[in-house]
Formats: C-alpha cells, sequence, structure tokens
RNA sequence: GGGGGAAUUCCCGAGCGGCCAAAGGGGGCAGACUGUAAAUCUGUUGUCACUGACUUCGGUGGUCCGAAUCCACCUUCCCCCA
C-alpha cells in the first residue's frame, strides 16, 4: 500500500497555497513546499512564501532550509521531500505538496535511476571557459563528435544544455543518450492525486499583477536591498536567478523608476506562469481545475471530492 | 512671430529610390525541457484563396518604369531663437 498524497500544482499566483491550506487544514494534513526559492532562507515576500500565521496553523516543510548563495537541485529536493511525506505519513497525517516547480515534482513521481554522473564542478568551469573563448557553435559541434543523437537534440543556443551533455559524456566515458535510454523511470511511490488550477491567461496575468503590487506595499524592495547587501543576487546564484529581486535591482541602483521596474516584474511573472503552464499541460497525472467562475470553496470542495474518489485522481503513467 | 527636427507594422526603433511586409529589441502567441528549472532554449507575430496575391510606413497630391525612402501642401509633436 502506497502512502497517500495530494500535489497541488499549477501556475504562479493561481491560488496553490490557499487551496493546499484549506485542505491540509480540513484533512489533517500538512504542507510540503514544492518550490526551488522558498527553500532559501530570507526570501519570503517576493517567493509569496506562506506567513508565520499559515506556518502556526499548519505545519509547512522544506521551506527556509538553506541560505540564498547555496546551490540545491532537484535531486536534494527530492530526498528532502522524501523524507518530510515519510515522516508526516508516520505520524499518521496526509502530505500536501504544493508548489510551481514543475521538474521537482515530476522528480518526486516519476523517480528516476539516473546512469549519468553528478556535475562536476572543476569541468563545468572548464566547459564554461571554453565556450566564453569559442561559441556556442563550436561547443555544439564538440557535443556533436562526443554524441551526435544528444546533439541532435539539442538547439546550439541551448549551451546550458550542450555544456551538461558534454560533462556527461566526459565524466562517464560514454554518451549521454546512451545513459538517457540506460535509466529507468521506476514507478511512483506514492498514491499521488495530482491537482492542477488552471485559469485564463487575462485573469491569471491581473492577478499576478495585484499580487506583484502587494509584494511591493508588503516591502519587496526593502528585502531586495537586504538579500544584495549581503550579496545574495550575485549573479549565477541560484537565489540571484528568482524573479522578483532582479527586476527590482535597477531600481535600488537608481537606473530606472519603481514602476519601471514593477512593469518589468509583472511582465517577467507572467512569462513565467506561460512556461509553468506549458510544463505542467504536457503532464497527464494533472487533474485539473478551472477556477474561472468559481469561488473559493467551490474550489476547495470540488478538490476534496476528488481526493476522496481516489483511484482516478492523479495516475501517474509513462 | 522666426528657425530647425520628427511622424514606420501592438510598443520602441532601423530603413533614406528597386534585393521592404519592412533589420533589431520589447511585448504577444505556441512549444521544448532526463539531476542549475522563478533557470535555459526554440518557433511564430499585416491579411488572405499563403512557393502567389492584396493592404501598410501621419494625410492629400505629385515626380519616377518603380517611393517608407524624392517634391509640394496639410496635420500633429519636439527643440532652438523671440
Amino acid at each position: 500500500m502506497k502512502p497517500k498524497i495530494l500535489c497541488i500544482v499549477g501556475p504562479t499566483a493561481s491560488g496553490k497555497s490557499g487551496l493546499a491550506l484549506a485542505l491540509a487544514g480540513r484533512l489533517g494534513g500538512e504542507i510540503v513546499s514544492c518550490d526551488s526559492m522558498q527553500v532559501y532562507r530570507g526570501m519570503d515576500i517576493g517567493t509569496a512564501k506562506a506567513t508565520a500565521a499559515e506556518r502556526a496553523a499548519v505545519p509547512h516543510h522544506l521551506l527556509d532550509l538553506i541560505d540564498p548563495d547555496e546551490p540545491f537541485s532537484a535531486a536534494d529536493f527530492v530526498s528532502a521531500a522524501r523524507a518530510a511525506i515519510a515522516d508526516i505519513t508516520a505520524r499518521g497525517r496526509l502530505p500536501v505538496l504544493c508548489g510551481g516547480t514543475g521538474l521537482y515534482l515530476d522528480s518526486l513521481l516519476r523517480p528516476t535511476a539516473y546512469a549519468s554522473p553528478p556535475p562536476d564542478p572543476a569541468v563545468r568551469a572548464a566547459l564554461a571557459a571554453e565556450l566564453a573563448e569559442q561559441g556556442a557553435e563550436a561547443m555544439h559541434a564538440r557535443l556533436a563528435a562526443l554524441d551526435p543523437e544528444a546533439a541532435a537534440g539539442i538547439h546550439p543556443n541551448n549551451t546550458k544544455r550542450v555544456l551538461r551533455a558534454i560533462e556527461i559524456c566526459l565524466g562517464a566515458g560514454t554518451t549521454k543518450s546512451a545513459l538517457d535510454a540506460a535509466s529507468v523511470v521506476g514507478d511512483c511511490p506514492y498514491d499521488a492525486c495530482v491537482i492542477g488550477l488552471r485559469w485564463p491567461r487575462e485573469l491569471l496575468n491581473a492577478r499576478i499583477d495585484t499580487r506583484v503590487d502587494a509584494m511591493l506595499a508588503e516591502g519587496l524592495v526593502e528585502e531586495t536591498a537586504r538579500l544584495d547587501a549581503a550579496g545574495y543576487l550575485a549573479p549565477g546564484t541560484t537565489a540571484g536567478q528568482a524573479i522578483g529581486y532582479k527586476e527590482i535591482l535597477p531600481f535600488l541602483r537608481g537606473e530606472e523608476s519603481l514602476s519601471a521596474s514593477a512593469e518589468r516584474l509583472k511582465i517577467a511573472t507572467h512569462r513565467y506562469a506561460k512556461r509553468q503552464m506549458t510544463w505542467f499541460g504536457a503532464k497527464d497525472y494533472v487533474e485539473w481545475i478551472d477556477c474561472a467562475g468559481r469561488n473559493f470553496e467551490e474550489i476547495v470542495n470540488i478538490a476534496a471530492e476528488r481526493l476522496s474518489a481516489g483511484a482516478e485522481c492523479g495516475t501517474i503513467k509513462q
């Protein structure tokens, strides 16, 4: 009997947190954050992290794990999430995964035994230097020599992926495509019900804009200044990639008005939401709830019904 | 009142007689994603009966085989002198 878990996914500002909170409260659950940025301490307003009051009402896991200059990966997430889920389940409570980082959830639900070697900082640095010197085309050509199949599947401009593929080939002594073929996607270790929140684009964008304004009112600028002063927003850090801070930085440096920065932040968030929708939309394990025209109560009820209906909800295929 | 400059496709902005439905960027739309994922990358973006046709570069009228590009006038905006 696999442990039962509930997962709430969807684009940013779709109302995941509120739903998770309501469901956890009603069903005796605890929330496990599935968010690549909320693991960082000090990044609270910008990541829309659960408030102290919310955390007091319902236990939250996987928040504030590390400082913003520390790296964190999908693999780190999977091990931390498994531990949290095991702990919650052992106490007879329901784990409620909630978050918009699709890759993290996917990695948890479709456990893959990767045959490829883990990232090697030294090799990465060397490849990055090579890229700076020779350009993207040359790196892609190098990958094509090492692993034609992988090269065919990665656009030359996508240097991150090109470099990682070369790194794998170099480290493993074989090709990345061979390793990919050899890696096995195991069964989902959980009896998971995955619910996705869906909104028409215009409505979601309006919600995003409202939330950005709220973040600004709550002190996003000050939070950005604090993180910057601590050196946490240096380019290259995982935390520095977060939407919310890098858009406010130009204002802090006097390069543009606050309204201009806020506008860019809203647009960046709209685009991010679109990428999330594309990702989740391609996952057949997501059961969608159309939120337009429904009030919060109705959405909570629909989700609760689906969870109790069991079986049909959240079948993990592929 | 006088002098100078500018008006380009959703926005910014190149173009300065044919190779222009018009560079580039932004935004929009669609998508990818096998251990950095709030990242990274791709395609597309005047209309249609779409290997071709049609409409578009403030307006009107000219010049020319041919104009977003040249001329005249008009409209609006900006700058300088008063």
